[in-house]
DNA sequence: CTTGTTTTGGAATGTTCGTTCCAATAAGTT
DNA sequence: AACTTATTGGAACGAACATTCCAAAACAAG
């Protein structure tokens, strides 16, 4: 809380007469994340004509970040708060839920898109497939907490886009 | 403090005269993991004459656990670590990355076997694919904790082992 | 049994930190 | 200016908790 009152300027009397303390807080940070960080970098994702490129373009704005920073990162408040609440505090749980949700459903509709109606996927494979790309996402980021080399990161991110696309071309399952 | 003396029934004075407080304790629990835990389930992989079947097994028991448990489960404590801890924090950090190193270098001579002298992939394709590998598995750890829907996370782990699989056939990169 | 050594249970201490309180100050209103 | 209403800075309080300490109990050796 001394942390906050510094970096914000705001006093400590005025942080606790607008939240009803530290939890609330918290809250409030996870939601103004997602329009503040989120939306803006999941936009293009989640733009009605998206395609494959928007998620090509969304995880080349994630590594665009990490190759930015020098030595290792911080990660991402959502996924560091996932493996950092106790499960049993629902409102968060419900919070982190609804982003990944978020996520499935962007990369979901790119797929099925680019899928096509006579695609080779199914719809539960299309679900597999954005599961697939939306968990990746997450490991991605715990990674990137832990090296200093991005080049890793970014083959990663190229792996997984190459086996998305070798998917929508219709290799085995 | 209280719950370990609690739950081990290790007396407090006890624990202080063992370890010079909680942090060299929490390294001894980070290597002490790293045997108890991490080698039974990895051992497989480690053999010397481990195949992908090693890999699939490998994920068929993070799995198995996964299904086992009602409700959310609780990750890896490596994996939690690796969000929790300051960067800063070097000697913690080291241990993370001599377990991830670990697993890559697991992965990564199971796929050099299985790609054989001529295989497709190039050097550097086997290093992405085990970083891939690596990586994902930290993904699948962490969603784990969001859902507890296992067959989700089962698939997940599907969808990343045909992906293995179809780049060892020799699809496009 | 006696003496010396460990170990224990838990009180005591010191620190960190979330929260509350309030006198002082600033801002707004008539 | 006079008065009312926020806002601030920071002291104060209380809870949580890591660490230390120690008298009592358990144990070991002779």
């Amino acid at each position: 809380m001394g942390d906050l009152v510094r970096e914000t300027g705001v006093s400590r009397g005025g942080i606790y007469s607008d939240f009803s303390g530290k939890q609330e807080l918290f809250h409030a940070c996870l939601d103004h994340y997602q329009e503040a960080v989120v939306t803006p970098v999941f936009a293009q994702v989640e733009a009605e004509d998206a395609g494959i490129d928007s998620i090509r373009c969304y995880f080349d704005n994630l590594l665009s970040g990490f190759e930015a920073m020098e030595g290792f990162g911080i990660g991402c408040l959502v996924g560091n708060t996932l493996t950092q609440i106790d499960p049993s505090e629902e409102v968060t749980q419900e919070k982190l839920q609804a982003h990944c949700t978020r996520l499935f459903n962007g990369f979901r509709k790119v797929l099925a898109r680019e899928n096509g109606p006579d695609g080779p996927l199914s719809a539960a494979e299309l679900d597999d497939l954005a599961h697939f790309t939306m968990i990746s996402a997450q490991g991605l980021w715990s990674y990137s907490r832990l090296t200093d080399d991005a080049a890793i990161l970014r083959r990663y991110a190229e792996t997984l886009i190459a086996s998305i696309e070798t998917r929508l071309r219709g290799a085995a399952s």
